[in-house]
DNA sequence: TTGCGTGCAAAGGTTTTGCATGGCA
DNA sequence: TGCCATGCAAAACCTTTGCACGCAA
């Protein structure tokens, strides 16, 4: 099993400071790599990954999956946004890669469907809509 | 830029042939290239994965992204279906990981509210709802 | 001191690319 | 014949893992 984020160490606190102060941004390991070693204070590639994981389980990270052909992006998640309110979906443009948060009762509704009619019970945190936002859509026509 | 599927090669005629056979399953490039293995008659990876590339531009096959930790899966497009827009949506389960096959009015209807209401527009092959399946709901408890 | 965290390098797996050859039209 | 398609191997790419060392508590 890996890290349990038990430590306080030096690099775990410079990513999460990182991150924190890039929120809703979509950061992959390489970014955050780069950023570091450009900061003169590089942190090993295993690490990132590994701390990611780490922060991931604590519910202080989201990992999205964008776009096939590229890595996987990393996001800090604001501990008020996801406390406060009880179902709270991500829609995630694939033109601009904005992350629209919605709190509609249609989705609701969907989460009661699928619970009651086919016994499927939704991970809200974990799932995301893909497609492409209201102004990506007119910027296309 | 990639082939143009232009040519009626024995290898793009064998592939199709088996995806058609197989409407709805999701191969991955792997299980294609060890199914044509097993039949004494293979196909190189690259091929594969060029092919693929010209039939996802052809409309002939969808690619899906599941999990992200293992491969890319393609599955053949039935002309028929996509006249009828039914698309189909998929459940994970994180739990045994099984894929759930839904095609399902409810979640056509959340389509369109979020493209009427909220102007966004689904990506229903990209778009993975991730919870508990049934099964594994009644072994938690 | 304990054992988690780190860094390096190497491995792992999927997908892409270069290049010479083969095959369709 | 002219190109596109194929196959092989190697590369590219992202991510994980093994192992020894470092460091927080």
């Amino acid at each position: 099993m890996a890290a349990k984020g038990q430590y306080k160490t030096k690099q775990r606190e410079e990513l999460l400071r990182y991150l924190r102060k890039n929120p809703g941004a979509h950061l992959t390991a390489r970014d955050l790599s780069r950023h570091f070693e450009s900061q003169g204070r590089p942190i090993g590639t295993a690490t990132i990954y590994r701390q990611l994981d780490v922060m991931i389980e604590e519910g202080l990270v989201h990992k999205y999956i964008i776009d096939e052909n590229s890595s996987a992006c990393f996001a800090y998640v604001d501990p008020a946004d996801h406390c406060r309110k009880s179902v709270c979906y991500h829609c995630k443009c694939e033109k601009c890669g904005r992350l629209i948060h919605l709190d509609c009762t249609e989705i609701a509704a969907l989460q009661s469907h699928l619970a009651e009619r086919h016994g499927f019970a939704i991970d809200p945190m974990r799932t995301v809509f893909y497609g492409v936002c209201a102004d990506c859509r007119e910027a296309e026509q």
